[in-house]
DNA sequence: TAAATATTTGACTCGAGTATAATTTTAGTC
DNA sequence: GACTAAAATTATACTCGAGTCAAATATTTA
């Protein structure tokens, strides 16, 4: 009991322990993950750096790839931000698209190694195949938030389906980073404002298919 | 030495029995992990079921992940005959996108559990990095390819960004399948048809940029 | 038959994750 | 402040699977 109103007092030395423990070991092992890779870090090792003990570790951690998970999650809140950010400006959906994917290519930027260390781990995950699909759905409904907006604001085809525009968009962006993690030398700013200027076309409806004007073989789509 | 010109005759016993081992393996391998997952399926499993010891298994393959590496090779290279069997086909480049994703859709769902599995294995890979990279490339260049067609017979902009087009390209179609993955009632052909019609509007020049229809708030985009 | 090459056995390392019992720390009570 | 019950931490020992290695054994080829 004892008052609890200012909102740190409500915390005892027991959860603030905790607290700073679980703190402690995920900055330890961001920094072990950051200078040698996920594979060549041990538990031992983090939990040595965290100063505890393995089994102590593995009761913050169910395993080792929580860890990473954990910190993947981190990256993503910090896209969320960038979607809230977008979100509360006054701007049309692409360009809104277009803040969205610079200002990420940008926080990205600010660490690249590690960045691109968070990239791997959190995207070519095999075990806890649950959480990677949770990233991937939570990426989908940040853009369809944005989409949506863009509904009620009149700059998106009200007949539009979101969920299948969302996952387009959310692959374009995705894939975008991949190849900067093949290819670390790409310019991924330019590249990411780029496809959002390409992706901002899909947002209206299709002009073709009212105005009639491409439909030169109308050759059927074989079967086989 | 030996003639050699019918090509199996070519091949001793030895080099014979070597392919039909390691054909052995892969099919067995196939089977198990179709049935009980990558993960669960231990090396003993697989060679024993091969009829062979673990340790000829680990002559014929570095690693476990090698095998379904292997496997997903195999999915890529269908995937690949799919694009030139689009190429060949006298169509438009959106037709071509079209085809190729709705083939490679009916594809998949012949033996859906299985291309599931692949899809995890060979999508979620932590392992072997440099294979995920080069699969990553391989798809872009495929559909490069496409493009390239479609800039000779005048249906994609001469000008475009032939490499961010594929890549964002690419990144649709993988995500349609990822979303696949999560949902697995979700209609793949149906999305990856249209996901493909979708894209097909980012291939002509952008009408926006010349005919300076939209341009209502022209803010600046904050650099912070 | 001899040299080359494949296969096998079996023992080994290494790291992840589990289980348990002993020990320490903490919160709350008198 | 001492006491107790709950919770956290620890050491320790275990299982399990991947991957390595070397030495022994077969099998081919020539």
């Amino acid at each position: 009991m004892e008052g609890g109103a200012a909102g740190t007092t409500s915390e005892g030395r027991r959860e603030r322990k905790k607290r700073e423990t679980r703190e402690r070991v995920l900055l330890v092992a961001t920094d072990l993950f950051r200078r040698r890779g996920f594979e060549a870090t041990t538990v031992e090792e983090i939990a040595e750096a965290a100063d505890i003990s393995r089994a102590t570790l593995f009761n913050y951690f169910p395993h080792k790839a929580a860890l990473v998970s954990e910190l993947g999650d981190a990256l993503f809140a910090n896209f969320q931000r960038g979607v809230e950010a977008a979100r509360a400006l006054p701007l049309s959906t692409p360009e809104r698209l277009l803040e969205l994917f610079g200002g990420s290519a940008r926080r990205l930027l600010a660490n690249p190694a590690y960045s691109r260390t968070l990239l791997v781990e959190t995207t070519a995950r095999r075990r806890d195949f649950d959480e990677r699909n949770d990233r991937v759905t939570r990426l989908h409904e940040a853009f369809r938030e944005i989409l949506e907006d863009g509904v009620r604001q009149g700059d998106v085809a009200p007949d539009a389906d979101l969920s299948l525009l969302s996952t387009v968009i959310a692959g374009a962006y995705t894939e975008v980073l991949l190849t900067w993690l093949v290819e670390p030398d790409l310019p991924v700013e330019e590249r990411l404002c780029n496809s959002a200027r390409l992706l901002a076309r899909m947002l209206t409806s299709d002009p073709a298919a009212t105005s009639e004007a491409k439909r030169p073989s109308r050759s059927k789509t074989p079967t086989a």
